[in-house]
DNA sequence: GATCTGACGGCCC
DNA sequence: GGGGCCGCCAGAT
């Protein structure tokens, strides 16, 4: 797995700005993507979600291997913890995987926290929305 | 390597 | 409201 210095830096962002979705509320991909200042990006904030568990686990060995820090410095960078189930489309909706066990885990983790999911895999983004202008990451 | 495919979203008919 | 187009880029083919 091959990353640019700077796609390392957007996906990064992401786990960082995912970590600190508050329980029970939820995001879009395009507000992560607009808090790292690139909203054009949405698409990536998806497929940093979808491959999470590989990109966070490239991005640890390669801070292992190159710098002395502690990984504690990095606690999202852990894909057992982070909260991928709180993103959702900006219309309101959990978004279709290839296989649609995903969508299902998803809107069960949500009914968990007491965000209610419709059949239709819808969540009120008025009520549950979490759309802050910035934040520290 | 060239090309296609998406956990997307905004814009323009 | 709905459909087509485009930007973006990691993986898959």
């Amino acid at each position: 797995m091959r990353l640019t210095d700077e796609s390392k830096q957007f996906h990064h962002g992401v786990y960082a700005v995912v970590s600190q979705i508050p329980f029970g509320k939820v995001t879009s991909y395009g507000h992560i993507a607009y808090l790292l200042g690139k909203p054009q990006n949405s698409r990536q904030v998806g497929s940093s979600l979808k491959h999470c568990n590989a990109i966070i686990e490239s991005l640890r060995t390669e801070l292992q291997e190159t710098q002395a820090d502690d990984l504690s410095t990095f606690p999202y960078l852990d894909y057992k913890t982070l909260p991928w189930w709180r993103v959702i489309s900006s219309a309101g909706k959990i978004s279709p995987r290839e296989n649609s066990n995903g969508e299902y885990i998803q809107s069960i983790k949500l009914r968990e926290e007491g965000v209610p999911v419709s059949d239709g895999h819808m969540v009120d983004l008025d009520e549950f929305g979490w759309f802050p202008d910035d934040i520290d990451y």
